[in-house]
RNA sequence: GCCCCCAUGGUCUAGUGGUUAGGACGCCUCCCUUUCACGGAGGAGAUCGCCGGUUCGAGCCCGGCUGGGGGUACCA
Protein backbone atom coordinates (compact mmCIF):
# COMPACT_ATOMS: atom_id res chain seq x y z
CA UNK A 1 0.00 0.00 0.00
CA UNK A 2 0.86 3.87 -0.71
CA UNK A 3 -1.10 6.47 -0.11
CA UNK A 4 -0.02 10.38 0.11
CA UNK A 5 -1.39 13.33 1.43
CA UNK A 6 -0.93 16.45 -0.89
CA UNK A 7 -1.49 19.91 0.30
CA UNK A 8 -1.95 23.04 -1.57
CA UNK A 9 0.16 25.61 0.24
CA UNK A 10 -1.95 27.96 -0.06
CA UNK A 11 -2.61 28.84 3.68
CA UNK A 12 -1.55 27.16 7.34
CA UNK A 13 -2.57 23.29 7.78
CA UNK A 14 -6.15 23.22 8.92
CA UNK A 15 -7.59 20.72 11.12
CA UNK A 16 -9.46 18.85 7.97
CA UNK A 17 -6.03 18.82 6.28
CA UNK A 18 -4.61 17.28 9.41
CA UNK A 19 -7.04 14.72 9.71
CA UNK A 20 -6.60 13.64 6.04
CA UNK A 21 -2.68 13.30 6.28
CA UNK A 22 -3.44 11.70 9.88
CA UNK A 23 -5.62 8.93 8.25
CA UNK A 24 -3.02 8.44 5.66
CA UNK A 25 -0.14 7.66 8.28
CA UNK A 26 -2.70 5.65 10.27
CA UNK A 27 -3.19 3.60 7.67
CA UNK A 28 0.93 3.36 6.32
CA UNK A 29 1.57 2.54 9.70
CA UNK A 30 -0.67 0.03 10.95
CA UNK A 31 0.13 -3.84 10.57
CA UNK A 32 0.33 -5.50 7.24
CA UNK A 33 -1.89 -7.89 6.42
CA UNK A 34 0.82 -10.37 5.61
CA UNK A 35 1.78 -9.79 9.20
CA UNK A 36 4.63 -6.63 8.38
CA UNK A 37 5.15 -4.49 10.91
CA UNK A 38 4.22 -1.86 8.43
CA UNK A 39 1.24 -1.83 5.88
CA UNK A 40 3.39 0.81 3.56
CA UNK A 41 4.57 4.11 2.53
CA UNK A 42 3.87 7.31 3.09
CA UNK A 43 4.08 9.85 0.66
CA UNK A 44 3.97 13.76 0.69
CA UNK A 45 3.09 15.81 -2.54
CA UNK A 46 3.26 19.71 -2.57
CA UNK A 47 0.60 20.25 -4.43
CA UNK A 48 1.76 23.42 -5.73
CA UNK A 49 0.79 23.90 -9.44
CA UNK A 50 -1.14 27.13 -8.81
CA UNK A 51 1.90 29.40 -8.75
CA UNK A 52 -0.13 32.67 -7.83
CA UNK A 53 -1.26 31.57 -4.64
CA UNK A 54 1.65 29.06 -3.47
CA UNK A 55 4.67 30.09 -1.00
CA UNK A 56 7.45 28.91 0.29
CA UNK A 57 6.42 30.11 3.94
CA UNK A 58 3.18 28.15 3.58
CA UNK A 59 5.13 24.94 2.66
CA UNK A 60 7.50 25.60 5.56
CA UNK A 61 4.50 25.48 7.65
CA UNK A 62 2.25 23.24 6.61
CA UNK A 63 5.80 20.90 7.22
CA UNK A 64 6.13 21.96 10.62
CA UNK A 65 2.74 21.36 11.76
CA UNK A 66 2.96 17.93 10.36
CA UNK A 67 6.19 17.71 12.25
CA UNK A 68 4.84 18.33 15.41
CA UNK A 69 2.07 16.37 14.89
CA UNK A 70 4.52 13.33 14.06
CA UNK A 71 3.35 12.85 10.97
CA UNK A 72 6.12 11.99 9.49
CA UNK A 73 6.44 10.76 5.57
CA UNK A 74 8.55 8.34 3.80
CA UNK A 75 9.17 10.04 0.83
CA UNK A 76 8.91 13.78 -0.11
CA UNK A 77 7.96 16.06 0.22
CA UNK A 78 7.74 16.16 -3.56
CA UNK A 79 7.12 19.69 -5.34
CA UNK A 80 4.15 18.81 -8.07
CA UNK A 81 6.24 21.82 -10.06
CA UNK A 82 8.79 20.15 -10.18
CA UNK A 83 7.32 17.16 -12.05
CA UNK A 84 6.48 19.96 -14.65
CA UNK A 85 8.56 17.35 -17.67
CA UNK A 86 6.81 14.43 -16.55
CA UNK A 87 3.19 16.57 -16.43
CA UNK A 88 4.04 17.74 -20.35
CA UNK A 89 5.11 14.71 -21.61
CA UNK A 90 1.52 12.75 -20.72
CA UNK A 91 -0.06 15.98 -21.94
CA UNK A 92 1.94 15.31 -25.47
CA UNK A 93 0.39 11.98 -25.65
CA UNK A 94 -3.17 12.37 -24.61
CA UNK A 95 -2.90 15.50 -27.63
CA UNK A 96 -1.56 13.06 -29.80
CA UNK A 97 -3.96 10.20 -28.71
CA UNK A 98 -6.78 12.25 -29.73
CA UNK A 99 -8.15 12.11 -25.68
CA UNK A 100 -7.32 15.96 -25.42
CA UNK A 101 -7.57 18.69 -27.42
CA UNK A 102 -7.06 22.80 -27.32
CA UNK A 103 -9.67 24.74 -26.67
CA UNK A 104 -10.33 28.58 -26.55
CA UNK A 105 -13.84 28.12 -24.97
CA UNK A 106 -14.52 30.37 -21.72
CA UNK A 107 -16.53 29.84 -19.11
CA UNK A 108 -19.11 31.84 -20.88
CA UNK A 109 -18.76 29.75 -23.72
CA UNK A 110 -19.47 26.87 -20.87
CA UNK A 111 -22.25 28.44 -19.79
CA UNK A 112 -23.96 29.34 -23.02
CA UNK A 113 -23.63 25.59 -24.15
CA UNK A 114 -25.52 24.66 -20.82
CA UNK A 115 -28.07 27.23 -21.82
CA UNK A 116 -28.91 25.67 -24.95
CA UNK A 117 -28.27 21.96 -24.00
CA UNK A 118 -29.68 21.62 -20.99
CA UNK A 119 -28.13 22.44 -17.19
CA UNK A 120 -27.17 18.88 -17.02
CA UNK A 121 -25.66 18.60 -20.20
CA UNK A 122 -21.63 18.50 -19.71
CA UNK A 123 -19.62 20.98 -22.08
CA UNK A 124 -18.01 19.15 -25.09
CA UNK A 125 -15.66 21.34 -27.28
CA UNK A 126 -14.70 21.81 -30.69
CA UNK A 127 -11.12 21.08 -31.70
CA UNK A 128 -8.92 24.50 -32.18
CA UNK A 129 -5.61 25.10 -33.07
CA UNK A 130 -4.50 26.35 -30.09
CA UNK A 131 -5.64 27.14 -26.99
CA UNK A 132 -6.45 25.90 -23.27
CA UNK A 133 -6.29 21.92 -23.38
CA UNK A 134 -9.98 19.84 -22.79
CA UNK A 135 -10.11 16.17 -22.02
CA UNK A 136 -12.64 14.36 -23.75
CA UNK A 137 -15.22 12.69 -22.12
CA UNK A 138 -17.69 9.81 -23.24
CA UNK A 139 -21.48 10.94 -23.69
CA UNK A 140 -22.13 7.47 -22.92
CA UNK A 141 -22.15 5.85 -19.87
CA UNK A 142 -20.64 6.34 -15.86
CA UNK A 143 -17.56 7.22 -14.62
CA UNK A 144 -18.25 4.88 -11.56
CA UNK A 145 -15.37 4.13 -8.48
CA UNK A 146 -16.04 1.96 -5.86
CA UNK A 147 -15.13 4.66 -2.42
CA UNK A 148 -13.59 2.94 -0.01
CA UNK A 149 -15.81 4.82 2.84
CA UNK A 150 -18.96 5.49 1.18
CA UNK A 151 -19.44 2.33 -1.31
CA UNK A 152 -20.34 2.78 -5.34
CA UNK A 153 -19.97 6.57 -6.34
CA UNK A 154 -21.01 6.94 -9.82
CA UNK A 155 -21.06 10.22 -12.29
CA UNK A 156 -23.28 10.09 -15.58
CA UNK A 157 -20.11 11.44 -18.23
CA UNK A 158 -23.21 13.18 -20.24
CA UNK A 159 -23.02 15.40 -16.98
CA UNK A 160 -19.68 15.86 -16.68
CA UNK A 161 -17.87 18.94 -18.91
CA UNK A 162 -14.76 18.37 -21.16
CA UNK A 163 -12.18 19.68 -18.01
CA UNK A 164 -9.70 22.12 -18.41
CA UNK A 165 -6.25 19.88 -17.74
CA UNK A 166 -3.63 22.99 -19.33
CA UNK A 167 -3.67 26.38 -19.19
CA UNK A 168 -3.41 28.36 -23.25
CA UNK A 169 0.01 29.00 -21.68
CA UNK A 170 0.40 24.70 -21.16
CA UNK A 171 0.58 24.59 -17.79
CA UNK A 172 -0.83 21.89 -16.17
CA UNK A 173 -3.87 22.19 -14.03
CA UNK A 174 -4.76 20.19 -10.70
CA UNK A 175 -6.88 17.42 -12.33
CA UNK A 176 -4.33 16.52 -14.84
CA UNK A 177 -1.06 16.90 -12.00
CA UNK A 178 -2.72 14.44 -9.70
CA UNK A 179 -3.61 11.87 -12.00
CA UNK A 180 0.03 11.96 -13.53
CA UNK A 181 1.71 11.82 -9.61
CA UNK A 182 -0.16 9.81 -8.00
CA UNK A 183 0.78 7.56 -10.99
CA UNK A 184 3.97 8.32 -11.06
CA UNK A 185 4.66 7.56 -7.16
CA UNK A 186 2.62 4.58 -8.06
CA UNK A 187 -0.20 5.51 -4.96
CA UNK A 188 -2.43 2.86 -4.53
CA UNK A 189 -4.84 4.82 -2.25
CA UNK A 190 -5.97 8.18 -2.44
CA UNK A 191 -6.99 8.81 1.12
CA UNK A 192 -8.70 12.42 0.69
CA UNK A 193 -11.45 15.15 1.85
CA UNK A 194 -14.98 14.69 0.35
CA UNK A 195 -15.03 18.22 -1.24
CA UNK A 196 -12.74 16.18 -3.98
CA UNK A 197 -15.13 13.78 -4.63
CA UNK A 198 -16.80 15.51 -7.78
CA UNK A 199 -12.76 15.77 -8.61
CA UNK A 200 -12.61 11.90 -8.79
CA UNK A 201 -14.66 12.14 -11.90
CA UNK A 202 -12.03 14.15 -14.07
CA UNK A 203 -8.84 12.05 -12.67
CA UNK A 204 -10.12 9.00 -13.40
CA UNK A 205 -10.70 9.80 -17.31
CA UNK A 206 -7.04 11.22 -17.15
CA UNK A 207 -5.87 7.59 -16.18
CA UNK A 208 -8.36 6.14 -18.85
CA UNK A 209 -6.82 8.45 -21.48
CA UNK A 210 -3.45 7.06 -20.43
CA UNK A 211 -4.60 3.53 -20.40
CA UNK A 212 -3.54 2.77 -16.80
CA UNK A 213 -5.13 1.35 -14.00
CA UNK A 214 -6.11 4.13 -10.90
CA UNK A 215 -5.46 3.81 -7.55
CA UNK A 216 -8.62 2.95 -5.32
CA UNK A 217 -10.53 5.94 -3.45
CA UNK A 218 -11.72 7.02 -0.29
CA UNK A 219 -13.36 10.04 0.61
CA UNK A 220 -13.32 11.41 4.30
CA UNK A 221 -16.21 13.22 5.27
CA UNK A 222 -15.47 16.85 6.07
CA UNK A 223 -15.34 18.64 9.33
CA UNK A 224 -17.83 21.09 10.36
CA UNK A 225 -18.22 24.14 13.11
CA UNK A 226 -20.89 24.87 15.52
CA UNK A 227 -22.56 25.84 12.56
CA UNK A 228 -22.55 23.34 10.34
CA UNK A 229 -20.79 24.55 7.64
CA UNK A 230 -16.89 23.59 6.39
CA UNK A 231 -14.96 24.28 9.22
CA UNK A 232 -12.88 27.55 8.31
CA UNK A 233 -10.82 30.42 10.24
CA UNK A 234 -14.33 31.70 11.66
CA UNK A 235 -14.94 29.02 14.14
CA UNK A 236 -11.94 29.88 16.50
CA UNK A 237 -8.82 27.79 16.00
CA UNK A 238 -8.80 26.21 12.69
CA UNK A 239 -5.57 25.04 12.18
CA UNK A 240 -2.78 23.03 13.26
CA UNK A 241 -0.88 25.48 14.29
CA UNK A 242 -3.72 27.56 16.41
CA UNK A 243 -4.07 24.45 18.17
CA UNK A 244 -0.52 24.12 18.97
CA UNK A 245 -0.45 27.81 20.22
CA UNK A 246 -3.95 27.18 22.53
CA UNK A 247 -1.65 24.90 24.82
CA UNK A 248 -3.19 20.79 22.88
CA UNK A 249 -0.68 18.28 23.01
CA UNK A 250 0.55 16.28 19.74
CA UNK A 251 -1.06 12.98 20.81
CA UNK A 252 -4.40 14.49 22.16
CA UNK A 253 -4.96 16.15 19.06
CA UNK A 254 -4.19 13.30 16.84
CA UNK A 255 -6.73 11.50 18.90
CA UNK A 256 -9.33 13.30 18.66
CA UNK A 257 -9.24 14.71 15.55
CA UNK A 258 -9.15 10.91 14.36
CA UNK A 259 -11.83 10.18 16.49
CA UNK A 260 -13.89 12.58 14.64
CA UNK A 261 -15.55 10.12 12.18
CA UNK A 262 -14.25 7.05 13.30
CA UNK A 263 -14.43 4.71 16.43
CA UNK A 264 -11.60 2.64 17.17
CA UNK A 265 -13.94 0.50 19.70
CA UNK A 266 -17.54 0.87 21.61
CA UNK A 267 -16.33 1.99 25.02
CA UNK A 268 -13.20 3.87 24.70
CA UNK A 269 -11.84 6.78 23.34
CA UNK A 270 -7.87 7.36 24.44
CA UNK A 271 -6.14 5.95 22.22
CA UNK A 272 -1.95 5.92 20.83
CA UNK A 273 -0.76 7.15 17.80
CA UNK A 274 0.29 2.89 17.47
CA UNK A 275 -2.94 1.50 18.70
CA UNK A 276 -4.82 3.89 16.52
CA UNK A 277 -2.64 2.57 13.73
CA UNK A 278 -3.22 -0.72 14.59
CA UNK A 279 -7.34 -0.79 14.81
CA UNK A 280 -7.97 1.99 12.12
CA UNK A 281 -9.83 0.78 9.12
CA UNK A 282 -11.31 3.02 6.18
CA UNK A 283 -15.02 0.79 6.15
CA UNK A 284 -14.82 2.10 9.83
CA UNK A 285 -14.82 5.94 8.57
CA UNK A 286 -18.24 8.11 9.20
CA UNK A 287 -19.78 8.72 5.90
CA UNK A 288 -21.87 11.94 7.46
CA UNK A 289 -19.97 15.09 8.44
CA UNK A 290 -18.48 15.64 11.74
CA UNK A 291 -18.80 19.25 13.95
CA UNK A 292 -15.56 20.09 15.21
CA UNK A 293 -16.09 20.45 19.13
CA UNK A 294 -13.09 22.03 20.85
CA UNK A 295 -14.40 21.46 24.31
CA UNK A 296 -13.97 17.63 24.18
CA UNK A 297 -10.50 17.96 22.55
CA UNK A 298 -10.02 20.03 25.47
CA UNK A 299 -11.26 16.71 27.65
CA UNK A 300 -9.31 14.47 25.73
CA UNK A 301 -6.39 16.72 26.02
CA UNK A 302 -6.68 16.51 29.78
CA UNK A 303 -6.33 12.74 29.55
CA UNK A 304 -3.11 12.45 27.50
CA UNK A 305 -1.49 15.67 29.82
CA UNK A 306 -2.41 13.24 32.49
CA UNK A 307 -0.85 10.54 31.14
CA UNK A 308 2.08 12.08 30.41
CA UNK A 309 5.27 11.67 33.13
CA UNK A 310 6.06 14.68 35.23
CA UNK A 311 9.02 15.01 34.01
CA UNK A 312 7.84 14.77 30.40
CA UNK A 313 5.00 17.46 30.99
CA UNK A 314 7.52 19.95 32.74
CA UNK A 315 9.69 19.54 29.57
CA UNK A 316 6.85 20.63 27.46
CA UNK A 317 5.13 22.79 29.70
CA UNK A 318 9.06 24.43 29.80
CA UNK A 319 9.03 24.63 26.49
CA UNK A 320 5.44 26.23 25.97
CA UNK A 321 6.41 28.88 28.35
CA UNK A 322 9.54 29.86 27.92
CA UNK A 323 10.61 29.51 31.49
CA UNK A 324 12.35 26.84 33.17
CA UNK A 325 12.39 25.28 37.07
CA UNK A 326 8.66 24.72 36.78
CA UNK A 327 8.89 20.87 37.80
CA UNK A 328 7.66 21.32 41.41
CA UNK A 329 4.81 23.51 40.13
CA UNK A 330 4.18 20.81 37.47
CA UNK A 331 3.96 18.10 40.22
CA UNK A 332 1.37 20.09 42.24
CA UNK A 333 -0.79 21.66 39.08
CA UNK A 334 -0.75 18.31 36.74
CA UNK A 335 -4.42 17.04 37.78
CA UNK A 336 -5.70 20.89 37.50
CA UNK A 337 -5.33 21.34 34.17
CA UNK A 338 -6.49 20.28 30.61
CA UNK A 339 -4.04 22.23 28.24
CA UNK A 340 -0.42 23.62 28.58
CA UNK A 341 -2.36 26.84 28.61
CA UNK A 342 -3.90 26.30 31.59
CA UNK A 343 -0.76 25.90 34.10
CA UNK A 344 0.48 29.64 34.13
CA UNK A 345 -2.70 31.30 34.72
CA UNK A 346 -2.66 28.79 37.77
CA UNK A 347 0.55 28.12 38.98
CA UNK A 348 2.35 31.37 37.60
CA UNK A 349 1.60 32.93 41.11
CA UNK A 350 4.68 30.63 42.57
CA UNK A 351 7.24 32.49 39.47
CA UNK A 352 5.60 35.35 39.33
CA UNK A 353 3.54 36.78 42.67
CA UNK A 354 0.33 36.61 42.90
CA UNK A 355 -2.25 38.08 40.60
CA UNK A 356 -3.93 41.23 40.65
CA UNK A 357 -7.88 40.48 42.29
CA UNK A 358 -8.98 43.05 44.28
CA UNK A 359 -12.33 41.24 44.21
CA UNK A 360 -11.04 38.55 45.49
CA UNK A 361 -8.92 40.05 47.86
CA UNK A 362 -11.71 42.11 49.54
CA UNK A 363 -14.32 38.73 49.76
CA UNK A 364 -11.74 36.31 50.96
CA UNK A 365 -9.38 38.64 53.34
CA UNK A 366 -10.94 42.02 53.90
CA UNK A 367 -14.06 40.82 55.54
CA UNK A 368 -15.44 37.78 57.35
CA UNK A 369 -12.42 37.65 59.77
CA UNK A 370 -10.08 36.91 57.09
CA UNK A 371 -7.60 39.18 58.21
CA UNK A 372 -8.02 37.25 61.64
CA UNK A 373 -7.07 33.63 60.43
CA UNK A 374 -4.45 34.93 58.00
CA UNK A 375 -2.65 35.94 61.26
CA UNK A 376 -3.25 32.93 62.55
CA UNK A 377 -1.81 31.76 59.74
CA UNK A 378 1.23 33.35 59.91
CA UNK A 379 2.14 32.72 63.11
CA UNK A 380 1.58 29.12 62.54
CA UNK A 381 3.83 28.47 59.91
CA UNK A 382 6.81 31.41 60.85
CA UNK A 383 8.51 28.88 62.77
CA UNK A 384 7.43 25.73 61.27
CA UNK A 385 9.89 23.61 60.92
CA UNK A 386 10.23 21.32 58.36
CA UNK A 387 8.13 23.27 56.13
CA UNK A 388 6.82 20.56 54.03
CA UNK A 389 3.12 20.35 52.43
CA UNK A 390 2.89 17.77 55.49
CA UNK A 391 3.39 20.01 58.37
CA UNK A 392 1.85 22.81 56.90
CA UNK A 393 -1.69 20.67 56.42
CA UNK A 394 -1.15 19.90 60.01
CA UNK A 395 -0.04 23.37 61.00
CA UNK A 396 -2.88 24.99 59.51
CA UNK A 397 -5.62 22.20 60.38
CA UNK A 398 -4.80 23.15 64.00
CA UNK A 399 -6.27 26.33 63.73
CA UNK A 400 -9.44 25.08 62.00
CA UNK A 401 -9.91 22.72 64.80
CA UNK A 402 -9.29 25.47 67.44
CA UNK A 403 -10.76 28.20 65.69
CA UNK A 404 -14.01 25.47 65.32
CA UNK A 405 -14.44 27.24 61.59
CA UNK A 406 -14.74 25.51 58.08
CA UNK A 407 -11.17 24.72 56.78
CA UNK A 408 -12.26 26.48 53.60
CA UNK A 409 -12.30 29.77 55.97
CA UNK A 410 -8.27 29.46 56.79
CA UNK A 411 -7.18 28.20 53.34
CA UNK A 412 -8.96 30.34 51.23
CA UNK A 413 -6.96 33.31 52.98
CA UNK A 414 -4.18 31.95 52.75
CA UNK A 415 -4.67 31.14 49.09
CA UNK A 416 -5.16 34.53 48.12
CA UNK A 417 -2.44 35.76 50.08
CA UNK A 418 -0.02 33.67 48.23
CA UNK A 419 -1.69 33.44 44.42
CA UNK A 420 -3.79 36.45 44.60
CA UNK A 421 -6.95 34.31 43.56
CA UNK A 422 -9.40 32.23 44.82
CA UNK A 423 -7.83 28.98 42.43
CA UNK A 424 -4.24 27.81 42.77
CA UNK A 425 -3.37 24.08 43.28
CA UNK A 426 -3.42 22.71 46.81
CA UNK A 427 -2.37 25.16 49.40
CA UNK A 428 -0.58 23.04 51.51
CA UNK A 429 1.80 21.98 48.39
CA UNK A 430 2.00 25.62 47.20
CA UNK A 431 2.60 26.85 50.72
CA UNK A 432 5.66 24.70 50.63
CA UNK A 433 7.17 25.13 46.98
CA UNK A 434 7.11 28.69 48.22
CA UNK A 435 9.09 28.23 51.20
CA UNK A 436 8.55 29.99 54.51
CA UNK A 437 10.38 33.16 53.61
CA UNK A 438 8.21 33.93 50.76
CA UNK A 439 4.82 32.96 51.72
CA UNK A 440 5.51 35.17 55.15
CA UNK A 441 6.59 37.79 53.10
CA UNK A 442 3.16 37.12 51.03
CA UNK A 443 1.00 36.96 53.93
CA UNK A 444 2.52 40.24 55.35
CA UNK A 445 1.89 41.99 52.34
CA UNK A 446 -1.56 40.74 51.99
CA UNK A 447 -2.23 41.66 55.91
CA UNK A 448 -0.93 44.99 55.28
CA UNK A 449 -3.23 46.01 52.60
C1' G B 1 -29.95 25.78 -11.50
C1' C B 2 -27.01 21.26 -12.34
C1' C B 3 -23.84 17.00 -10.45
C1' C B 4 -22.55 14.33 -6.04
C1' C B 5 -22.64 12.98 -0.86
C1' C B 6 -24.93 12.63 3.93
C1' A B 7 -28.97 11.98 7.98
C1' U B 8 -28.90 7.84 15.97
C1' G B 9 -29.91 12.87 22.37
C1' G B 10 -26.94 19.86 21.80
C1' U B 11 -22.00 17.47 19.96
C1' C B 12 -18.84 12.91 18.65
C1' U B 13 -20.01 7.97 18.26
C1' A B 14 -21.71 2.15 19.21
C1' G B 15 -25.31 -0.53 17.05
C1' U B 16 -25.46 -4.09 10.51
C1' G B 17 -33.76 -7.48 11.39
C1' G B 18 -35.82 -9.02 17.70
C1' U B 19 -31.42 -4.26 22.85
C1' U B 20 -34.91 -1.05 28.70
C1' A B 21 -31.14 2.19 21.60
C1' G B 22 -24.80 1.45 24.68
C1' G B 23 -20.55 4.89 25.52
C1' A B 24 -18.08 9.81 25.55
C1' C B 25 -18.14 15.44 25.72
C1' G B 26 -21.21 19.18 27.65
C1' C B 27 -25.22 20.16 31.41
C1' C B 28 -27.58 19.04 36.52
C1' U B 29 -27.38 16.49 41.56
C1' C B 30 -24.59 14.03 45.17
C1' C B 31 -19.87 11.90 47.23
C1' C B 32 -14.66 13.04 47.85
C1' U B 33 -13.03 17.94 49.41
C1' U B 34 -9.10 23.71 51.05
C1' U B 35 -10.38 26.56 45.76
C1' C B 36 -10.21 24.62 40.97
C1' A B 37 -9.71 20.18 39.01
C1' C B 38 -9.19 14.80 39.06
C1' G B 39 -11.86 10.53 40.60
C1' G B 40 -16.60 8.06 42.00
C1' A B 41 -22.22 7.51 42.13
C1' G B 42 -26.67 9.19 39.97
C1' G B 43 -29.88 12.39 36.61
C1' A B 44 -32.13 15.20 32.57
C1' G B 45 -31.78 14.88 27.39
C1' A B 46 -33.43 10.50 21.20
C1' U B 47 -41.21 9.51 18.74
C1' C B 48 -33.09 6.60 15.68
C1' G B 49 -35.17 13.57 9.94
C1' C B 50 -40.36 12.59 7.67
C1' C B 51 -43.79 9.38 4.84
C1' G B 52 -44.63 4.94 2.63
C1' G B 53 -43.05 -0.19 1.60
C1' U B 54 -40.73 -5.25 2.60
C1' U B 55 -41.11 -8.44 7.08
C1' C B 56 -44.24 -12.03 12.30
C1' G B 57 -40.83 -7.97 13.65
C1' A B 58 -37.09 -2.31 11.24
C1' G B 59 -32.42 2.64 13.78
C1' C B 60 -30.77 -1.33 10.74
C1' C B 61 -33.45 -3.51 3.92
C1' C B 62 -36.21 -0.62 -0.40
C1' G B 63 -38.59 3.92 -2.46
C1' G B 64 -40.04 8.92 -2.14
C1' C B 65 -39.72 13.45 0.44
C1' U B 66 -37.47 17.01 3.52
C1' G B 67 -33.22 18.94 5.57
C1' G B 68 -27.91 19.59 5.68
C1' G B 69 -23.25 19.53 3.20
C1' G B 70 -19.70 19.46 -0.96
C1' G B 71 -18.64 20.56 -6.00
C1' U B 72 -19.85 23.37 -10.12
C1' A B 73 -12.58 28.14 -12.33
C1' C B 74 -7.52 28.29 -18.05
C1' C B 75 -7.90 27.37 -8.10
C1' A B 76 -6.30 23.36 -5.32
Amino acid sequence: MRVRFAPSPTGALHIGGARAALYNWLLAHGPGDGGEARRGAFVLRIEDTDRERSTEENVAQILDALTWLGLDWDEGPISQIGNTPRHQEALAQLLADGHAYHSSATADDVRAYKARHGADRGFRGEPEASGAVRLHVPDEGQTAFHDLVRGEVSFPNASLDDPVIARADGSVLYNFAVAVDDLDSRITHVVRGEDHISNTPKQLLVFRALGVTPPQYAHLPLLHGPDGKKLSKRHGAASVQELRAAGYLPEAVNNYIALLGTGFAPDEEFFTMSEMAERFRLDRVSRSPAVFDEQKLRHINGQHLRALSTDELTARLEQFTGRSGLRGAVEISREKIQTLADFWPLAGFLFDGPADDPAAFDRVIGSGGGRETLAQARAALADLEPFTAETVESALRQIVERSGVKPGQVFQPVRVAIAGTTVSPGIFESVALLGRERTIALIDAALAR
